[in-house]
DNA sequence: ACCTGAACACCGTTCAAGT
DNA sequence: ACCTGAACACCGTTCAAGT
């Protein structure tokens, strides 16, 4: 699997190559390119950190998220994938029947349950979609504003313009945090599902 | 521009052909694939409701909010492009300049601005991904969910099967709500801004 | 059951030639 | 300045033929 030269590069004839053999030979193990993508994305899911069902939800919940993250970080193309409309494979069901079970356990009703896991995994993709479409690597921001900032006009963009500045004077780094979002989401999630115990 | 028949199906000669010309005519116009790309996505962002400066800042990132999420969806096709890493157009510079302002002048730190941005878009985006990666209608939630019932394993998915019962049941719908998660962030953004004043 | 070559209907892009 | 046809180097997939 070429996670290394994106996923445009892995085509039915560079794939039958790499695999010693001819594009046509690949027909019979799958069906077209559409399942290799299924299988691949299964790949993706199975590297998911399962919570355990009956640990504490909010450190499980957060351990599974950070998975998720470097699991899509690792494999750039499987969130490309992910916009493809698809039917669950049983890689997914596991992952969620997991999730699911984990904040049943903790008291969650199922609308809660449904409404928490999609905010969670919102932030994952979220987050993870803006990082990987950055033209910028982290140890770079400093000269990258640097170089930048005579391009973004002072006076169309001056909100813009002043943030770079202060990334190319150094005044702060201009990174930003993954699990920021995420204990911002996930203590929300704890104080609501508090609130409305009785009420669903 | 042709965003209902999918990404893939606009290739430059289809194009061409729409325009009544041929594909190399284009050319003339734009110098390749990857530029009309970078035209769509700025089409897109335009679309963006900008957020006023000196508005209150937690209703102005909603609104904007909103309208991004609606944006998305009335063009599928914009995550993809996302994901393919491009320097920022004057279009996305014009869009965060106004974001950047409105929390400057709500007394955010530059650090704090892009903390505070960075977890709003990264609601928008994934909870868009998920929805355009779901494949079933709002409306089918129900009878989707009786069918798929017997597929999902009681042993092998107890939790996911119990959850696709209720909603077959007819016990909640089974809809997530976009709105849920961001009043989530924008609530404890604003309360985490207002604990960290002076710290930054 | 697995592999193959030839073929079909597509792609994006270059280039020399036209107006 | 704009458009064109022919050509190049690719795609995914089908199909009849081989072992």
């Amino acid at each position: 699997m070429a996670d290394q030269n994106g996923l445009e590069a892995l085509s039915m004839r560079k794939l039958a190559g790499a695999l010693n053999a001819t594009a046509m030979s690949i027909y019979n193990h799958v069906k077209g390119k559409e399942e290799l993508h299924t299988l691949m994305l299964d790949h993706v899911i199975n590297e998911f950190e399962h919570p355990d069902i009956d640990g504490e939800w909010k450190t499980m919940l957060k351990r599974r998220a950070i998975s998720v993250y470097a699991a899509l970080k690792r494999h750039k193309w499987a969130l490309t994938l992910m916009l493809t409309k698809s039917a669950p494979t049983s890689a997914t069901l596991r992952d969620t029947d997991r999730v699911v079970g984990c904040l049943r356990n903790a008291g969650f009703s199922f609308k809660q349950v449904d409404w928490a896991h999609n905010a969670i995994e919102s932030h994952i993709y979220g987050y993870t979609i803006q990082e990987l479409n950055f033209p910028v690597e982290p140890d770079e921001y400093q000269s990258a504003a640097q170089h930048f900032l005579p391009h973004i006009s002072l006076k169309e963009f001056p909100h813009a313009h002043a943030s770079a500045k202060a990334v190319a004077d150094g005044d702060y780094h201009g990174m930003t945090d993954f699990e920021f979002g995420l204990d911002l989401l996930i203590e929300s999630i704890a104080a609501w599902q508090a609130k409305n115990q009785q009420a669903e």
